[in-house]
DNA sequence: CACCATGTTCCTTG
DNA sequence: CCAAGGAACATGGT
């Protein structure tokens, strides 16, 4: 459930749980994810280093550490793709099914599960490099997003989620803040007028934020194998009750009434990925 | 069985 | 050379 509100979540749990953690050893069990890096590359570069800090940049999390004996310090480059999580569990405890990389801290164990394996825990930052900047960045300005979408002759909602653009947008909250700024998700990018486009910048900060905040407020629990094990529901959040009580307006509501007009929430299919919207109230 | 899935990369086409 | 579209990746849920 990874955009950039369930990484930030994560960092912020996982950031305080592994700092000044030690490495004993390193388990590979799915060499993909750790490509272009090999086991033993990683091996080497891990074992015996200590966690300095926990940190993200659009969807992919950063770890700093640093190794006694040798200089500066080694960055690992983490990715959840699409059904990746990270979480800590007490050694001896059974590993998932899925877990791909697993660290050995002692009387912990950190844990990477990945069924479909998209995700990535390598050394190599290059992807980091092509990332444009954070949405609360000064680099993402209203100026320089108008600049970019005029650029483009693709539907607004693709280019929100080019991650050259703007790092972290994925396709719930690319929905989202189109609803938000009523503006529909077909438009040609440069056909969106300047009031929009500012519209549109104020939104995606809006749902970013809030969704940070929604997430820093569900006790996660990292003992392995629930719901919210490292990673809140993006769908859901639990209300005082034992209710669950839905937090998005459009994503995956196909069918359902649109809280501002009533009208039924539409699904359409944009670059192979599900856009939902409001027909009404998004032109 | 069919279709869907929170992401990124690579290949092809124009 | 660039923009845009689509398939591929691998597995599980409905």
């Amino acid at each position: 459930m990874p955009e950039l509100p369930e990484v930030e979540v994560l960092v912020r749990h996982l950031a305080p749980a592994l700092c000044h953690k030690v490495i004993r050893s390193v388990l590979v069990r799915k060499t993909k994810v750790c490509r272009p890096t090999t086991e033993s590359e990683l091996h080497a570069a891990l074992v015996g280093a200590c966690f300095k800090s926990v940190t993200r940049r659009g969807k992919y999390l950063v770890f700093t550490l640093r190794r006694p004996g040798r200089a500066g310090e080694v960055s690992v480059i983490g990715h959840l793709g699409m059904t990746g999580r990270m979480f800590l569990l007490p050694k001896g405890a059974p590993l998932p099914k899925h877990a791909v990389v697993v660290l050995d801290m002692g009387t912990t164990n950190f844990v990477y599960e990945d069924p479909r394996q998209f995700g990535r825990f390598t050394l190599d930052d290059s992807a980091l490099h092509a990332l444009g900047p954070e949405p609360w960045d000064e680099a993402f300005s209203v100026a320089a997003f108008r600049t970019a979408l005029c650029r483009s002759a693709q539907a607004v909602k693709v280019k929100l989620l080019d991650q050259s653009l703007v790092a972290g947008i994925g396709n719930i909250y690319a929905s989202e803040a189109l609803f938000r700024a009523g503006v529909s998700p077909k438009r040609a990018a440069r056909r969106v007028k300047a009031e929009e486009v500012a519209r549109l910048h104020a939104t995606i900060r809006e749902v970013l934020t809030e969704a940070i905040e929604c997430g820093s407020t569900i006790p996660l629990d990292f003992a392995g194998g629930g719901l919210r094990d490292g990673l809140f529901y993006y769908g859901a959040v639990e209300g005082n009750s034992q209710f669950y009580q839905e937090r998005l307006c459009v994503y995956d509501r196909a069918g359902q009434p649109c809280v501002n007009c009533a009208a039924p929430i539409k699904r359409m299919v944009q670059a192979a990925r599900s856009t939902f919207f409001c027909p009404r109230c998004q032109r």
